[in-house]
DNA sequence: GATAAAACATGATAAAAATCATATTTAAGA
DNA sequence: TCTTAAATATGATTTTTATCATGTTTTATC
């Protein structure tokens, strides 16, 4: 279960690494609407990111958001527990309660394998590696 | 995206999948407490199955809910799509918007193929198969 | 028939997630 | 040092999801 907050983060921080660097900041109105997130939503998500230190920032005039060497290497994994926590995600799909691989219950198979790809890859994928993939042109923004 | 009615759905049919049968039909307190589901919500969300014919019912004293035989040959997949609708599930994961083969977002590279492999499983996994699953001891109820 | 036990139908409330609004702080540049 | 442009902080509103409550219909049994 990931939330749409953690969607929109993922989609900022992409972002910020493809068009970004340390003189190049961006403002918040300016992420808001090639994403496509309502910008005073992606402003408070933006604020938990810099606290978390996922995201850099700079106020005042000429001030922005952007990414340093650090940022860039952060995965996709650590913004998704950033906005939505631990139990999140670790209570992801469809499998149940006091489900767990000694008493699985009856979709643990089914599910498992695949779902543990899925949280292997974000934990592995940093944001540099997916923004390279961008400009590879392998993959697309706008998102 | 799974919605927790969707999950407590697939709880309820499993529980019935198991205990119940067209003599032994079980009445929504006797499903709503093993499944750790509140009764009036549950109540709710078998009146829609049994609307679109996932579940059977029968009104009235020595009434109840049970599964017949075209019922257990239901996927987990038909659960949720009654419940949840087909765009939630369509939407899954981080997938973000105008992702498609072609155009792919950064991250369809990455979930993709774990996700298909979860949607045909719910697809093709019939709720006889899940119950005929625990009956041989290899997975476990109360959920 | 009358009564009781059940599903069915509908709407109200509560909690959580998403969105919007507004005031404060910081830094640049005149 | 004043003005302006930006992030930051905080809280209010709206929407969605989850939960609760109450009345209606159907069926079995006496």
């Amino acid at each position: 279960m990931i939330s749409n907050s953690s969607k929109y983060a993922v989609k900022a921080v992409l972002f910020l690494a493809i068009h970004s660097n340390e003189v190049k900041k961006i403002m918040v109105k300016d992420i808001a609407e090639p994403i496509n997130v309502p910008q005073a939503y992606i402003a408070k998500l933006l604020q938990v990111l810099v606290k978390e230190n996922i995201v850099s920032s700079f106020r005042g005039a000429k001030g922005g958001f952007y990414l340093n060497e650090e940022n860039l290497n952060k995965s996709i994994m650590n913004i998704i527990m950033v906005i939505d926590g631990e139990e999140k995600l670790n209570s992801c799909m469809l499998s149940l309660e006091k489900c767990n691989k000694e008493k699985p219950c009856p979709l643990h198979h089914i599910l498992s394998p695949s779902r543990n790809i899925i949280l292997e890859s974000l934990k592995n994928k940093t944001i540099k590696d997916l923004s390279l993939n961008v400009k590879l042109g392998e993959s697309f923004l706008p998102l």
